[in-house]
DNA sequence: CGGACTCCTTGGAACGCTCCAAAATGCGCA
DNA sequence: TGCGCATTTTGGAGCGTTCCAAGGAGTCCG
């Protein structure tokens, strides 16, 4: 298809300059005279030189580049994370190298492995699990920002998360408030920050004197884990008032069951998700539910980012940021 | 943090032998002894020796990355094509670059620059508007792959896309088996893919008598812009039987001004989509849509660009996909 | 008119790897 | 023992940049 693509030589035999002062051009630098400036960028425009990346990383051993792991697609929590991340790394110029490791823990490592390769200057990574050694031992080749995982921690391990505890505070504040008593939990099952929402759910209850009526159904954050585990607690036999789903994904499920089962939401049943997904606002969903400053989270992490890489000695820190309870309209007083 | 990275030559001078024959090991290669083979491999891992991928891609000229361009975070459909790309670019042990120029042109052109300059082998543009100048001037220095547009053509560049006329009659003839009559469109502006879907309900409607029913409503393919539209079409006055949103987005906008209208959907009104966004499947929505197979395309999409990458001379091609109606929901008989 | 500056410009050495032609080694067999 | 051949191994050049120490060309001033 293409010749060999022009290089600096080229440009600099074209404009009758060294190569050293075409590189300083090409850079921008104050030093170069208007007169060589003109002679050079002439050239290159002739020429339609591009300077080639990959021999400035060599060269400069900086690649400008930000690795980014990023888990499943299947909730949009992760690629709204994504895009903060990736405004501000491309604010500041530098590139993002996106890798997956398609939840298989060995193909994770090698994934982020591939990105050391690379030689990317600083890791984002945006999942609900992760190797845990792998994530540690890269840690000392190169700075790491963790999403939402506040328990992987290390040294060089930032973590940037929401408080969780205060964030299920406020949902079961929110349904105590509106009247309700017989509240059950489709939790997250294992990972994290379901852990976390199903311990204050369940604290919270006891908390209330609800000790006797907390029901949890395990979930798996997925919208299908949430229409089963809905399915199995209306099953049952007398539905609660109100359910706390772990995430706004498996909120939907949850939706979708009590729909099947002639439930009417909210007047029959509230429901209240978890995470402030995109969707959840679409006015023929409005769910309401503990929000999640997506966007922002991956700009911090970005930021975060950084700022470990400019050098300055920091400490190892976990970055937490306040939820927000968006009332819409999955959640109405219990009926009387 | 690390001090200086080991190299090939530290692995060879701890194996006692010459870097040559370090980097042929390194690379698997069947001329190196056994002996020799061991002794390596155990020096690089004492060493913890990491390759460097960019000195790598520097000697062989040869990146091993593919560039992706990415629109929009807020139609689902994008990410979705993403996954399916990124899938294939994995396997064949490429890496994925990706950049997103946020809808402003200029923008876009930088970017794409850019990943020009880190030398990718081959891009793909999953996007519904881009500059096509630009996109022209880049094909002749590598191959690209465009999603969804057909419209930009040129040599070097292929583009993977769905039948879009035959989608809009499969959408327009379910709802004509339906019974319906009374059919108006949300359309989708002046992008491509909306542009064709609005040309082909007109003939549609035209074909089958109902020229005189003929009602457009301009949208913008985005949820909000269906949204207005739809409450702009119920405000005239009688609402259609059904109606045909542009995309899957905008049809969910249309199912909530349905409702604020007090429509119950589908006894009153069908409304069917296109795209077959994922979440369209959930129960919650169950939107009927005429699905394009999203993950699909963009496995097309990254193999014809590694096709294209072997270098068989090949010749611009339009990948042509089907689509497939998903009767979901939202769509059944006009009431009586 | 010479020196001290400032401003531009330059060649050469790196960056860490691959590629290549050529050298070393080992082996079988006459 | 020596030759040819296959197998391993090797040093050097090169990929396209940047960095650096040092070299020219003016300019200003005593």
């Amino acid at each position: 298809m293409n010749e060999r693509r022009p290089t600096i030589p080229g440009v600099a035999a074209r404009a009758g300059v060294s190569k050293s002062l075409v590189s300083l051009a090409m850079r921008g630098s104050p030093k170069v005279s208007d007169a060589s400036r003109a002679a050079i960028e002439k050239a290159a425009a002739e020429l339609g030189y591009r300077p080639n990346a990959t021999a400035r990383s060599l060269a400069d051993s900086r690649s400008r580049t930000i690795g980014v792991n990023m888990a499943e697609l299947d909730n949009p929590i992760f690629p709204e994370m994504l895009g903060g991340a990736h405004t501000v790394i491309r604010s500041r110029n530098y590139n993002t190298m996106l890798v997956s490791g398609e939840r298989d823990p060995e193909l994770e490592t090698m994934e982020l492995a591939k990105l050391l390769e690379f030689q990317v200057e600083g890791l984002i990574l945006i999942s609900h699990r992760l190797p845990a050694e792998t994530v540690r031992s890269l840690a000392d080749e190169v700075p790491i920002v963790v999403l939402t995982l506040k328990d992987l921690t290390g040294p060089g391990i930032d973590s940037v998360v929401t408080d969780d505890e205060a964030g299920t505070r406020m949902a079961m504040q929110h349904l105590f408030d509106l009247g309700h008593l017989d509240i059950a939990h489709v939790s997250g099952g294992s990972l994290e920050p379901a852990v976390v929402r199903e311990r204050l759910y369940r604290s919270e209850m006891q908390a209330a004197g609800l000790e006797s009526m907390t029901r949890v159904i395990e979930g798996d954050l997925t919208n299908l884990g949430g229409l089963e585990a809905a399915r199995t607690l209306l099953r049952e036999g007398e539905p609660p008032t109100a359910i706390f789903a772990s995430n706004d994904i498996s909120a939907l499920g949850v939706m979708a069951a009590c729909q099947e089962f002639g439930l009417n939401i909210p007047s029959d049943i509230s429901i209240i998700g978890y995470d402030g997904i995109a969707i959840g606002a679409l006015r023929t969903l409005s769910l309401t539910t503990i929000a999640q400053p997506l966007g922002l989270m991956g700009q911090v992490a970005a930021q975060r980012l950084f700022d470990r890489m400019a050098g300055t000695q920091i400490d190892d820190r976990s970055i937490v940021l306040e939820p927000e309870l968006l009332t819409r309209g999955t959640t109405a007083p219990p009926r009387v």
